[in-house]
DNA sequence: GCATTATTTTAATCTAGATTAAAATTTTTT
DNA sequence: AAAAAATTTTAATCTAGATTAAAATAATGC
């Protein structure tokens, strides 16, 4: 690994994951595949532990390795945390996208994104990673989490107001609203562990309990 | 202090808060003001910037101290998040008792809860701790605090119940309704820091918003 | 099967931050 | 204002857990 010698003034150590271009996120190599295995299960442990409560050993028990063994994916714990996150974001992106997709009309698409971003969270690509320690990451990696989180928030509130548009969501305060309905979202992995019955029980029943405020008369 | 000596073979520290029957909360003696001061100053600094990410000595700076002095109020930083929760869990089962006091039916009452316990939590008795650390706390501790927890979702849950059979709430699934309201507020020191304004506009439109899907129809 | 590269482990170090003991200061009591 | 108690600080330890370097193993291509 002579990159590593080359990069050495720059920056002491070098995590594999430099080299592999994660461009196409469709050609899962073995090493995207165990990365993502790993991201998987630190948010297994930090939603369940907590962040300062999982160490890397814990971490990497899960995957039967080494907790040395990391070093070969991330950087650092930070980074790995960081990955969570972004991880956790590209997860509500894509149900939100999927959703705008799909969705015939703003409520609709509101239905439609929580329950796709509820049942991939609770389903087997999850779990992800609840964004508690976003504090915590050094500067950069804050910065583009909390981009990455303003956007969605923004763009669920554009979705709300669309819904205002055409008449299919009552007329509120959408900032606020959406603050709301990603806050009952976000807590879900708080008091949500495995057991899949639940799981698709939420799935089923949460966009309804949190969509049912928005609804305008007559709908 | 003998105390110290005599229980030494027993515990190797001892907080001076043992000392203080912590009896009558009435009674604020400079020592309870102090400690609460702490907890407050504890509690912002874990919203706002984590559990790992806060040091003792983050805490203590806010009050002017110095980090060893914590400990005359507490045996380690652990014990500072158990109280930290147990604090919050007080809040919230204040802010509930006076809503069913108050509360002239079902709806009522979980709109004057949310009112009540956000107000709590945006003004000067805030801010209050996210309990997103309950994992990392001591066996006792934690079994504690997710007693106090569930206590309080039950007894929300009960309220929601009544407002069934009084008419003033829409039939719901209430273990999965409380579970999304209670998200949505413990959510907000989340997205909430500091300015009081916005503190008081989030007291006085999130019960609407929350409760908004609970109305039953003809309310 | 050999050479090369990828992955993991072993065995140390390293470090921030928690914790402690004792001394110093402040507050309260009488 | 002295004595006692309460509170805080100073100055060390102490430690879990992150991090690293080098060696060992496994996988892959030829």
């Amino acid at each position: 690994m002579q990159i590593r010698a080359e990069l050495k003034s720059a920056r002491p150590t070098f995590a594999a994951g430099d080299r592999h271009g994660m461009a196409h996120k469709a050609e899962e190599t073995r090493f995207e595949l165990q990365k993502d295995r790993m991201l998987r299960a630190a948010a297994k442990c930090f939603n369940e532990k907590g962040y300062s409560g999982s160490s890397l050993k814990d971490v990497a028990n899960i995957l039967g390795l080494t907790d040395a063994a990391l070093y070969y994916y991330v950087r650092n714990k930070e980074e790995l945390v960081y990955l969570c996150y972004v991880r956790a974001a590209d997860v509500g992106r894509e149900a939100m996208q999927r959703a705008v997709d799909e969705g015939s009309d703003g409520l609709d698409t509101v239905l439609r994104y929580l329950r796709y971003h509820i049942e991939i969270m609770v389903g087997d690509r999850g779990p992800v990673a609840i964004m508690s320690e976003i504090p915590s990451l050094k500067t950069q990696h804050r910065e583009e989490v909390l981009e990455l989180s303003r956007k969605h928030s923004a763009w669920f509130e554009e979705i709300l107001n669309e819904g205002i548009g055409d008449g299919s969501i009552a007329p509120c305060d959408v900032r606020m609203t959406g603050n709301a309905i990603m806050g009952s979202i976000n807590w879900i992995p708080k008091w949500h562990h495995g057991d899949p019955a639940t799981g698709r029980s939420i799935a089923d029943e949460f966009p309804e309990i949190l969509a049912r405020g928005l609804r305008s008369v007559g709908t």
